[in-house]
DNA sequence: GTCTATAGGGCGATAGAC
DNA sequence: GTCTATCGCCCTATAGAC
């Protein structure tokens, strides 16, 4: 495919990402992006539904591998299972995308509540994929909502961690981390069950 | 305060409710609302941020409910605490909003995507100033965060039950509801920790 | 690609409350 | 008089329609 110069979309990915992390998100047009590009305001949104978009796009992709993931998890509680699902994500974004560009884009995206909302929205997104494919292995619905939930919520602390630190262990062991703290809270509430 | 007919906000919101109600959100403009409630477009945006801001007003109010509740909660493992802390939130919403206008409303907000994104992000500075209420307390960040996130998770639940099915159950008792399924997937899930 | 409507901000004027 | 809510007209950027 492709034209003149190709991947019109991964060249206003990288434009975006630049300079929306030197001048600020509300501070840079879409045309000063497709500028950036070498391509029109128009083209913009013919790759991109809006603005926060561009920074969004592997989103969908990435969700798909993960409720693949759960699809071909062994037999399991369903709470486990969706954790899984996560870790397949986590190596994959460790992986393909890598600690620096996440860092740089995490930043970019905590400076302007425009993005952190479309990023949660993402999230709420990608937790009802994961429900959907519980209910698909045959957990019941309310308990898959609630699996699924709770597992993205610990993806996300996961996720700040490992994109905050400096050092940084890697993302799959801070899920890991992450999940073990969950255990841990689970099993305070539990012991305080009948006091 | 006030000036010819008091209650500006009030009126608008209850306009924006009606007309996003009858024609839809996104066929509904800021000057439709504005014209409604007999108020001028400009004076919408005195009031409200943005366009979507008119159907969540009230949720900062709510927050701050909540975060007391914790604050004033006797000693205990963080998960509960928040969880009483959502709890004290229910029963505000069960009594002063009550189950009708939580329902039209929530009908709305599920029929637009900016909405439903809007509410994402709300949920998510609640959960945020969930784990700030717990880490007041004592409680490490990372246990804060986590509790704060999974209690928001099983609001959610409750909520989408309350507002989703007709009969209904109180918001509390749904909420309570999850809890309880909370407790037996984090209890599933630790069945099989050594397997 | 061009054309247009709507979101949303800035500023100054005004009209009431105090 | 001050203070504040409202309004009207300016503008630009987003985003959809043609």
């Amino acid at each position: 495919m492709g034209r003149w110069a190709s991947d019109a979309p991964g060249r206003l990915r990288a434009a975006a990402l630049e300079l929306f992390g030197e001048r600020g998100y509300d501070e840079t047009t879409v045309a000063d992006v497709a500028a950036r590009a070498g391509l029109s305001e128009r083209t913009f949104f013919r790759h991109f539904a809006d603005k926060r978009e561009v920074l969004f796009d592997g989103a969908r992709a990435l969700e798909d591998e993960i409720v693949a993931a759960i699809a071909d998890a062994g037999p399991g509680p369903s709470l486990r299972v969706a954790l899984e699902g996560m870790t397949a994500g986590a190596r994959i974004l460790e992986g393909e995308v890598g600690h620096e560009r996440a860092r740089r884009r995490a930043r970019v995206v905590a400076s302007s509540e425009e993005l952190r909302e479309r990023e949660q929205m993402k999230m709420a997104e990608l937790s009802d994929a994961l429900a959907a494919a519980l209910r698909s292995r045959g957990c019941a619905p309310g308990e898959a909502g609630l699996a699924a939930g709770v597992a993205v919520v610990t993806f996300e602390v996961a996720f700040a961690a490992w994109t905050g630190g400096d050092v940084g262990a890697g993302l799959v062991e801070e899920l890991s981390r992450a999940a073990g703290a969950l255990a841990t809270l689970a099993a305070g509430a539990r012991a305080h069950e009948g006091s």
